[in-house]
RNA sequence: GCACAAUUAGCUCAGUUGGUUAGAGCGCUCGCCUGACUUGCGAGAGGUCAUAGGUUCGAAUCCUAUAUUGUGCACCA
C-alpha cells in the first residue's frame, strides 16, 4: 500500500509527472503504439485534427473545452485497439495575429509596420506567433492532451507552404481560383480586404437625406451617404415605377465640385415604394450598385482612397474622410436649396471583425475563389460524384452533406450550413498584409503570370555492405555484399521510367558502387557526381561520434566530429541544393540513416531531439526508392512575387490533409484521411468547416471528415459571453491549479450537450475534484482490501457477485454505445453516478459486512471482484480523468493479461 | 423583417423513436460519524416541464399560435 494514498488525492503532485511520463513513452503516437505491440498495425483508424488554436495569445476555456472533449473520445478510440491519430497544430491567424502584434508594438515603441521592411516586419511577427505557440502546446499539455506531438504542425510552416502552393495552382488551372477588379470589403483601419465572412454588423442610427443631384434634373433620390454621390453614374428607377419616363435621358451637372453624369436606367431591383423610388447608383463604393452596374454595362468611378478619404470635390469635400465631407456635401445642398428632407433610420454598418475598422467598399483587383461555376470534376472518389460530371465548388460543399457522407451533430446545424452555402459569394482570398502566405503567383516584366514549379527527386540507400552482415567496424568501408548488388540492381529497376537527369552519391565507395550499378541498369551516361553532404558515418573510426539522443542504436549517420547542430544543417543543405540547383529527377544515393533523417526533416521535424532513425526506416528496404516532390517558387530571372497574402482560412481550408502530408501521397494520408471526426464551434462553420469541404472534396477527392460534432460557446456562470471588456475571463491553468485538470474536464464534459451553449461555474469544477478524491479514497480502500488476491486465477464469483458484474456489464454496454454515438456527457454522468453511489455507498458498503461476517468464499469472491470492478472503472473513467486514473493504475498491481500504462490498456470487453 | 434554436427544481442542465410516481449535479433542510473518503454517510423539501389551443387511449416529448431570450442572415438607395 502507497504512502501517497493516506492523504487526499493531489492533483498538482500527480499531473505533470503522468503527463511526462505519457509523453515519454512516444505512445501518443499511433506509430509507436504498432511498434510496442499495442495496437494492431492492420487495425482501424480513428483520427481528429485539432482545430488549430490560433497564435494570438493564450488559450482560453473554450479551448479546454474543446481539448477536453477531443481527448476523451481519442483516449476512447485509442482503448479500443484502433490506430488513433490526434493531429496538433496551430493556425497563423493572419490578420488578428499581425493586427495583435501592430497594437501592442504600438503600444509598446510607437512604431508602426511602415518603420520596417517587409521581411523585418514578418520575422517580428513570427517570433511573437512563435513565443506563443510555445506558450499553447505548454497549455495543451496541461489539460492532459494525448496529441501526437511528433506531428505537429504550423499553418505556416514549411509543408504546409508547399501545400498552400500546390492547392493555389491546381484551382488556379482548374479556373476556380481567377484575379479579378470588383468592389471589395476594405478595412480602412486595417489597410486590408477581408471576405464577406469577416465581416460583424454595428447597428447605429443614421440619418437618410432626401435631394436632388442638381436643378437641372428633376428626379430626387434619396441616400445616408450623401458624399458618395460624387461617384455616381447612373440613376436607377423601377422600370413600372414613378419614374419610368425618364429611362435613357442623361443628365451632367457639377454635385459639389464634381462634374457627374448620370443616365437614368431601368431596373426591376428597384423598390417603387421605397425612398424616392429612385436610386443613385455609385457602382464604385456600393456592393448592390456594383452588380447594377455590371448588368447596365455602367462607368465604374472611384472617388474613395484607401484611406477612406475623398480624392474629388469642392473644398472641404476633397481630400477629407468621408464622414467629413458627408457634412460638407449636406451642407451644401441645402445651400444650394437641393435638399429636400432628413430623416433618421435604423442601419447596420459593416464592420471590420479583428479591427473593428468600419468596412468602405472599394473596387479593387483582387484573387478569387468561384464557388458558382461549374468544372469537371477531377476525382473517381468521391461517393455520388462521377470524374468528369460539371459541379461547382458549392454542388459539392451541399453534396456531402446532403448525402450524408458528413454528418452535422446535432442535425439542426445542416440547416445554417445548406442556408449559408447557398447564398455564399465568391470568396476573396488575397489580403493586404505581410502576415500569412503570400501569393504564389510571379509576374514578369510584361506582367505575364507564374505558377509554382514542381521539382522531383529520388532517393536510394546503398545497397547492403559486408559491414551490414557482419558489423566489421574499424575498415574504412566494405564492399557491397551480392544482396547489395541485387538491391541496387531492384532500385535501379524501379528507376528506369524516371528518366533520371543526374546522379548525387555520398563519398562512401559502397554508395558510389550503389550509383554505378544503378547507372548502369537505366542506362544513365552522364558524371556521378559526389556530394559532401550526403557523407556517411566515418565507419573507420568511432570515436566521438553523438548518437541520436532519442536512438539507443548507432545512428550511421554522423561524421566524425560532427555535432547534432552541424548535421541539421548539412541536411538543410541538401534541401536547398535541391530545391535551387539540383536538376528536376536527381537521384541521391546515400546511407539509410541520412535519408530517413532527411525525410524527418522534410516532414517538419526541426531538432534533433525529434529524429528517430525507425520513423522512415521502412522506406529504404530492400532497394526501395522514395521521392520528394518540391513544390517551389519559379526560378526564372526578374520575376516579382504576387504582393498580398493568402487569407488564412486559405490555409487552414487545408487543415485536414496537409497536416498528413498532401500534396504527396503519404501513408498518414491513406491511413488517416478522412478523417473520423471534427469537434468545431458553431462560429467557424461558415468559416473553416465549409472551406475544408471545399478544398478537400476538389483537391483529395475526399470528404475531410465523417462526422462534425458541433459544440456551444463557453459562458460565464451568468450567461455572459467571456469577453476582455466585462473582464470575466478565467485562465484554465488557474482552474487547473486549485481543482485539478480531472475536475475541470469533467465540468466541461458533464451535462454538455452538443451544440448547446454552456454556462461555466467553478462550482462544479469543484463538484467533480471531489469526485477525484472519492475515487482516490475507493481506490485506497479497494487496494488495502485485495493486496492478498490472486489476481491471475480464473475467478470464482458468488452468485451475489455474479449480479453486480451482470449489472456491471449492462452499464458498460450501454456506455460503450453511448460512446460509440459521441454522447459523452451521458456516459461520464453515469460512471459518476455508479462509482459513487452504486460501488462506494452500496457495493463498499456491503462488503464491509461480508468481511466481517461472510464466508471464506464470499470473502474471497468479493475481494476479487473489488479488485477487478476498480480496473475496469479506471478504464472507463479514463478518457474523462485520465491522471487520477492514470496514477491509480501506476499504483496497482496488474494481472499478466493487463498493460503497465492505462492510456494504452484495452477497454473492457463485453 | 426572415430563419434557426432555447424556455424542465433556487442555479446549471439531462430527458434517446410520445408510454408508469419527470431525473442529475450544485445549493438548501434535518439527522449521523459507521474499517476508504480533513472533499464523508443517511433522509428530505423543492417542478401545473414558458403560455394558450390541438392531435392521441396517453404529450416535457408531435402540430399551431403567442411571449421572452439567444444566434445567424437580410436590412435595402
Amino acid at each position: 500500500m502507497n504512502e501517497k494514498f493516506l492523504s487526499p488525492y493531489n492533483p498538482t503532485d500527480t499531473e505533470d509527472k503522468i503527463y511526462q511520463m505519457w509523453e515519454q513513452s512516444g505512445f501518443f503516437n499511433p506509430d509507436e503504439m504498432i511498434k510496442a505491440g499495442l495496437t494492431d498495425a492492420q487495425a482501424e483508424t480513428f483520427s481528429i485534427v485539432l482545430p488549430p488554436p490560433n497564435v494570438t495569445g493564450q488559450l482560453h476555456l473554450g479551448h479546454s473545452f474543446e481539448d477536453a472533449t477531443q481527448d476523451a473520445m481519442i483516449r476512447f478510440h485509442r482503448m479500443l485497439g484502433k490506430r488513433t491519430l490526434w493531429m496538433p497544430g496551430t493556425d497563423h491567424a493572419a490578420i488578428a495575429t499581425q493586427s495583435k502584434f501592430e497594437k501592442e508594438l504600438y503600444k509598446k515603441e510607437k512604431k508602426s509596420r511602415h518603420d520596417y521592411s517587409r521581411e523585418e516586419f514578418f520575422s517580428m511577427i513570427e517570433e511573437f506567433a512563435l513565443s506563443n505557440q510555445s506558450t499553447i502546446l505548454s497549455q495543451l499539455r496541461k489539460m492532459g492532451a494525448s496529441l501526437d506531438w511528433d506531428r505537429l504542425c504550423f499553418t505556416l510552416d514549411e509543408q504546409r507552404k508547399e501545400a498552400v502552393f500546390e492547392a493555389f495552382k491546381q484551382m488556379y488551372e482548374a479556373g476556380l481560383v481567377y484575379r479579378k477588379e470588383r468592389v471589395v470589403n476594405w478595412d480602412v483601419k486595417g489597410q486590408t480586404t477581408i471576405s464577406d465572412d469577416e465581416i460583424v454588423r454595428e447597428d447605429r442610427i443614421s440619418t437618410m437625406y432626401t435631394f436632388k443631384y442638381s436643378h437641372d434634373c428633376p428626379i430626387e433620390i434619396a441616400s445616408t451617404r450623401p458624399e458618395t454621390k460624387l461617384g455616381d453614374t447612373a440613376i436607377a428607377v423601377h422600370p413600372d415605377g414613378r419614374w419610368k419616363s425618364y429611362i435613357g435621358k442623361e443628365y451632367s451637372f457639377e454635385f459639389a465640385g464634381e462634374s457627374v453624369t448620370v443616365t437614368v436606367i431601368g431596373d426591376k431591383d428597384v423598390d417603387p415604394e421605397f425612398g424616392t423610388g429612385a436610386l443613385g447608383v455609385t457602382p464604385a463604393h456600393s456592393f448592390t450598385d456594383w452588380d447594377m452596374a455590371q448588368r447596365h454595362d455602367l462607368p465604374l468611378k472611384q472617388i474613395i482612397n484607401e484611406y477612406g478619404k475623398m480624392m474629388v470635390g469642392m473644398e472641404g469635400v476633397k481630400g477629407e474622410k468621408v464622414e467629413k465631407a458627408r457634412e460638407a456635401v449636406v451642407a451644401w445642398l441645402r445651400d444650394q436649396k437641393l435638399f429636400i428632407d432628413e430623416e433618421d433610420v435604423a442601419q447596420s454598418i459593416a464592420t471590420a471583425e479583428r479591427t473593428g475598422g468600419i468596412i468602405e467598399p472599394l473596387p479593387k483587383m483582387q484573387w478569387w475563389i468561384n464557388v458558382q461555376s461549374t468544372f469537371s470534376y477531377p476525382h473517381d472518389s468521391l461517393k455520388g460524384i462521377k470524374k468528369g460530371q460539371k459541379v461547382s465548388l458549392k454542388d459539392l460543399m451541399l453534396h456531402v452533406v446532403e448525402s450524408g457522407q458528413v454528418t452535422i451533430m446535432p442535425e439542426r446545424f445542416d440547416k445554417s450550413y445548406r442556408h449559408w452555402i447557398e447564398n455564399l459569394r465568391d470568396w476573396n482570398i488575397s489580403r493586404q498584409i505581410f502576415f500569412g502566405h503570400q501569393v504564389p503567383v510571379w509576374y514578369d516584366k510584361d506582367g505575364n503570370l507564374n505558377l509554382p514549379e514542381e521539382k522531383t527527386v529520388y532517393f536510394v540507400r546503398h545497397g547492403e555492405s559486408e559491414d551490414n552482415v557482419a558489423q566489421l567496424f574499424g575498415r574504412p568501408d566494405s564492399p557491397l555484399t551480392d544482396l547489395g548488388r541485387e538491391q541496387a540492381r531492384e532500385s535501379g529497376k524501379k528507376l528506369k521510367s524516371e528518366e533520371i537527369t543526374k546522379i548525387y552519391t555520398s563519398p562512401y565507395p559502397r554508395a558510389i558502387e550503389t550509383a554505378n550499378i544503378i547507372a548502369k541498369e537505366i542506362g544513365y551516361q552522364g558524371e556521378i557526381a559526389i556530394l559532401e553532404d550526403l557523407h556517411e558515418i566515418d565507419q573507420g573510426n568511432l570515436a566521438g561520434t553523438p548518437l541520436l539522443p532519442k536512438n539507443e542504436r548507432l545512428p550511421n549517420v554522423f561524421k566524425k566530429g560532427e555535432s547534432h547542430k552541424d548535421f541539421i544543417a548539412r541536411i538543410n543543405r541538401i534541401k536547398e541544393f535541391i530545391k535551387n540547383e539540383a536538376e528536376e529527377n536527381s537521384l541521391f544515393v546515400s546511407h539509410t540513416g541520412f535519408s530517413t533523417c532527411f525525410f524527418s526533416v522534410l516532414n517538419g521535424k526541426e531538432s534533433i531531439e525529434d529524429l528517430t532513425y525507425a520513423d522512415e526506416h521502412q522506406h529504404f528496404q530492400n532497394g526501395e526508392v522514395r521521392s520528394k516532390t518540391f513544390i517551389i517558387e519559379p526560378k526564372e530571372n526578374g520575376l516579382i512575387q504576387d504582393e498580398d497574402t493568402l487569407d488564412t482560412w486559405f490555409s487552414s481550408g487545408l487543415w485536414s490533409f496537409s497536416t498528413l502530408g498532401w500534396p504527396e501521397k503519404t501513408k498518414d494520408l491513406e491511413d488517416y484521411h478522412p478523417t473520423s471526426l471534427l469537434n468545431p464551434g458553431y462560429e467557424i462553420l461558415p468559416l473553416w468547416v465549409s472551406r475544408m469541404i471545399l478544398f478537400s472534396t476538389f483537391l483529395v477527392g475526399e470528404i475531410p471528415f465523417e462526422t462534425v460534432y458541433i459544440h456551444g460557446m463557453l459562458r460565464d456562470k451568468d450567461g455572459r459571453k467571456f469577453s476582455k471588456s466585462l473582464n470575466n475571463g478565467i485562465d484554465p491553468l488557474e482552474v487547473i491549479d486549485q481543482y485539478g485538470t480531472d475536475a475541470l474536464r469533467m465540468a466541461l464534459i458533464i451535462g454538455v450537450t452538443p451544440g448547446q451553449d454552456m454556462s461555466f461555474d467553478l462550482q462544479k469544477v469543484k463538484a467533480y475534484s471531489k469526485f477525484a478524491n472519492k475515487l482516490w479514497n475507493i481506490a485506497r480502500f479497494i487496494i488495502t482490501e485485495t493486496e492478498s488476491v490472486a489476481i491471475n486465477n480464473a475467478p470464482m464469483y458468488s452468485s451475489r457477485d455474479q449480479e453486480l458484474l451482470g449489472q456491471q456489464k449492462a452499464l458498460i454496454e450501454e456506455i460503450t454505445k453511448e460512446m460509440n454515438e459521441h454522447k459523452l456527457y451521458l456516459v461520464a454522468e453515469k460512471l459518476y453516478h455508479y462509482v459513487w453511489h452504486t460501488l462506494a455507498d452500496e457495493i463498499l458498503e456491503e462488503s464491509k459486512t461480508i468481511f466481517e461476517t461472510g464466508s471464506q468464499e464470499d470473502i474471497t469472491s468479493r475481494r476479487r471482484f473489488l479488485y477487478e470492478t476498480l480496473l475496469t472503472m479506471l478504464k472507463t473513467l479514463h478518457p474523462f480523468m485520465p491522471f487520477v486514473t492514470e496514477e491509480i493504475w501506476q499504483s496497482m498491481q496488474k494481472p499478466e493479461s493487463e498493460r503497465d500504462i492505462l492510456m494504452t490498456s484495452l477497454w473492457p470487453i463485453l
